[in-house]
DNA sequence: GCACCTTTGTGAGCGCGCTCATTTTTACAT
DNA sequence: ATGTAAAAATGAGCGCGCTCACAAAGGTGC
């Protein structure tokens, strides 16, 4: 059977959408592949047709919310902000974005962003990092940074970045104070590295 | 049957040993719990009265591991090390004796120290994290630094640490030189934030 | 209308970590 | 020695994510 790419995207969204509902309800690890497929309509087997694993469905819900997050972070810019502002801006809009899935984050991203090497990683994980790293860089351009030591600025911003994530995945609270308050002081001290101001220290001459 | 407390701790180091052995020699994910259970000479189910699962396993080595490196350092230490000399010596210990376990420390690592919040987390993970905060608080205790704003201050620390660990891990090189970079250059990061030169920033007043 | 081929759907079943009802073994009181 | 109860070992089996051999369902040429 050939089927129209339209029904065929039309399966994949339902699929989609049924997991984010049962996810929320009840969490992602108390969610199996098989409620998913009896909820969408399909046989169990069928899902695996569209998504290669459980994982990479949430974390395409993910990706999406930050891309969009990302969309709307470039139409509110006004051109008048500082690196540390425009920092701000860009992980809070992202951060708006992902509120809806925030009940059954916390297993998602410990399985999909995490910094350590693994043997099969999660494509979509690696996917936000570049996509929101490479957001990074074009605001850090646009400063009139360069980013100097690739390897070891990209990665200590991305530890900065994911203990962002994992902080605000986990408050509750009604405003969220403690989470921007880690915010500002995680971007500070970022932007205080790139700038140089930060020397000294064992090996340094 | 009861069985005289020196068998029971005999057992379970039998299991331990011969988990490490295969988690050496085959990673973590393709050893089975019955490999490991065969291996030690004891019934599937027997295992698991000696550990709860195949993670607090390996977390009980790297426990143990990560103590032994403090341990090491508090016997280094000289007394006339500057506070980012002492972290570096600190972390320096510790991965020197993670050194035999690194070849399976990826996927272990990334399930028990993750900064996301899950409902059921290896409590050996937690046990790790609070140790090794607690040394760096006594270290920074011993320079003077109190540490205000705990939640921030450590939850910034540990998104390092965890970037130190994870850049670390997946780190082959001989000499290991982009490793030391890049904690000399987490160490700085923080000790500059917890100097409060970090200022300014988009709510700062 | 019919045979043919490709795409899509299906669900039995695999291997995994882990559980639990049952059996076996031991220390100890007698 | 023997009986007893608790501790420890056992392995069949569960539920999970995921696979795969096969069936069903269109589009296409005649």
């Amino acid at each position: 059977m050939r089927i129209s790419e339209q029904a065929k995207q039309l399966c994949r969204a339902r699929i989609l959408e049924k997991a984010a509902e049962l996810f929320a309800a009840r969490g992602f690890d108390q969610t199996t592949t098989r409620d998913i497929a009896l909820a969408a309509g399909v046989a169990a087997g069928t899902m695996f047709n569209y998504f290669p694993s459980k994982e990479t469905m949430a974390m395409t819900m993910v990706n999406e919310a930050l891309a969009r997050g990302r969309e709307e972070f470039l139409t509110r810019l006004e051109g008048s902000e500082s690196l540390e502002e425009e920092l701000f801006l860009l992980i809070g809009t992202e951060l708006r974005r992902l509120r809806p899935l925030r009940p059954f984050l916390g297993p998602v991203l410990e399985r999909s962003l995490s910094p350590f090497p693994r043997k099969s990683v999660c494509p979509e994980g690696e996917t936000a990092r570049q996509e929101h790293l490479e957001c990074v860089r074009q605001i850090m351009q646009r400063h009139g940074f360069s980013a100097p030591r690739e390897d070891v600025a990209g990665t200590i911003y991305w530890s900065l970045y994911l203990g962002i994530l994992a902080f605000w995945t986990g408050d509750d609270s009604e405003n969220q104070e403690a989470s921007r308050a880690l915010i500002d002081y995680a971007i500070r001290t970022f932007v205080q590295m790139i700038s140089g101001n930060v020397q000294g220290g064992p090996h340094a001459r």
